[in-house]
DNA sequence: TACTGATATGCCCAACAAGGAATACAGCGG
DNA sequence: CCGCTGTATTCCTTGTTGGGCATATCAGTA
């Protein structure tokens, strides 16, 4: 994936400033309506009525949320005529979600082992 | 690092609460505070007393910022007589966080480009 | 230029989250 | 049992954010 190709990113002196970056890039991610945009473009660009009726969402809630995405690197914009093309910039976005995924499956099996095994081990 | 060695993740069929869990670990995340706490925690167990000094947070605050971290997985919590000891649960964080800070300093390089390039290529 | 369809933006409201202060709780020593 | 220290929780206030709605902007076309 490619998450491994990358050089080691700054640690240390992480100024506020910069926790401030980093935290708004996971802002941007820490939206169900925002997931679930990225997981309508995970099969190729669409636009923004394609996405308004795949998601659901209204189209000026949908477009303030595309516009975040954009902002903050994750979504492509290309304008083709009168429609507006929105797609995944790269792949970290997926590598990270599949992260998070893994994560909450391990615990949610584990705390389901915790139920089923508490006084017994 | 941690992240490739994971099998693929759920993909197909993201229910509503899928994402909404998900969510809630980016949101974990999505606070220069609590960046800051597992910064703190990048080389080892701290207590709290600890915490409180190297992060400059009150008390309570702290104390809630490590709930939330300990709550969504990616904090350990090992009480030691009167201290607890905080600890990162994995290097999943730090994997996140670099993948973050990477795309962060691209971002700003590619736009500083931009900048000094603008009608010139 | 006027008109239409696609997208972006501004305004408002309700829900939420963070920080501070005070307080409650837990474990140790006397 | 009591006091002390470290940690968790509650209450309150304030700032932020998502959603709906109306409206503005933008691009193509007659």
């Amino acid at each position: 994936m490619a998450l491994k190709s990358r050089p080691a990113a700054v640690k240390r002196a992480p100024t506020p400033e910069l926790l401030s970056m980093v935290a708004g890039r996971f802002r941007a991610l820490a939206e169900p309506a925002r997931l679930g945009i990225l997981h309508a473009l995970e099969h190729g660009p669409l636009t923004v009525t394609d996405l308004v009726q795949r998601t659901g969402l209204g189209q000026g809630n949908l477009s303030k949320h595309l516009q975040q995405l954009h902002a903050t690197g994750f979504l492509t914009r290309t304008r083709k005529g009168l429609f507006v093309h929105y797609a995944l910039a790269d792949d970290d976005v997926l590598a990270l979600c599949e992260v998070m995924c893994g994560r909450l499956e391990n615990d949610l099996t584990s705390a389901r082992a915790t139920i089923t095994t508490r006084r017994t081990g």
